[in-house]
DNA sequence: CTAGATGCAAAAACTTTGCTCTCTG
DNA sequence: CAGAGAGCAAAGTTTTTGCATCTAG
């Protein structure tokens, strides 16, 4: 197992992010606000929801509605290109599925976000499916867990809603 | 791997169902209406939201409101009793936690959801905790499959939002 | 040019909460 | 009997949508 190694961040704004290239190849047409958000999401090296990348859109050029954010990861999820997860909160969070396949653990203490692969892993999951009589077509798995702390410093309070992004 | 043999339906409405014996256990006061919900929770074979399990418990006796489900199966949460789940769909699903460990395949074309469990995965989810750094408090694994079909028929649309449950 | 995209505000869907009355322990 | 729970309706959050107006291809 290996944790993952990140897609380098995209060369500073020049040409289409690694997330337009993906909307081109399948034939979406490119306004300037997804071309907006496809940025964003390509340069995000978390697991950000709508109102994150709302913001951050924004941040970049104040030419963007919500509305707007909302269809368009729903188009983009319906695509392929992201994947929704829920890590508890309430809230859709959004994640890039060219990252490759991987997984999440979450700190339960912190709410920070690891993610991982694991071969052995795919081959079980596989193998689970098969045994119950199907192909498997998408999975999702994730590990809550607490450090192993060779310094044992007194744990924040636990929240009442699971997971906050890193 | 073997399928989880679910737990037997309570014998017909004698005594305190599977659930509300748990709730006795954490020292919660018993009103009607928590008597009322834990048994619907009991007898539940299935992952119902909270309109299910308020609609079966007018059903069963007209006297629950929904704000009293919703904060009873966050109480119950709390407790422990129940697991809250998201399998798409934008609403909270919820698992008696007294079913052991398991995990789930939903079938991608009728939204199906199969429970199993697999000494092997639990063994392997630590194992990956572990090479993190982790200790290992909770998993949630979720398989997405297509039925290896003997009877290729044409498969229904597919639906916009995931999984509903069986 | 025209099918599809956007913005805005209204509405829908889901969940929580304030307050008063009720009931369990 | 006191403190916790229930009901109801109002309010909060998050997400979707109708419609008039733009715009990429």
């Amino acid at each position: 197992m290996e944790t993952r190694t990140k897609p380098r961040p995209d060369a500073p704004d020049q040409g289409a992010s690694r997330i337009e290239r993906l909307c081109i190849e399948q034939g979406l047409k490119m306004t300037g606000q997804r071309r907006l958000i496809a940025r964003v999401l390509s340069e995000a090296e978390d697991h950000p929801d709508v109102e994150d990348v709302y913001r951050r859109a924004l941040a970049l050029d104040n030419k963007v509605s919500i509305a707007t954010v909302y269809r368009t990861v729903r188009l983009l999820e319906e695509k392929g290109i992201l994947e929704r997860r829920d890590f508890g909160g309430g809230r859709a969070r959004y994640d890039p599925a060219d990252r490759g396949q991987h997984h999440h653990l979450i700190d339960v203490d912190t709410g920070k976000v690891i993610e991982f692969a694991d071969e052995e892993f795919e081959a079980l999951a596989r193998a689970m499916a098969r045994r119950l009589g199907f192909s498997l077509v998408g999975q999702r798995l994730e590990l809550f867990g607490r450090k192993i702390d060779p310094d044992p410093t007194p744990s924040p309070a636990p929240r009442r809603r699971e997971a906050r992004d890193a």
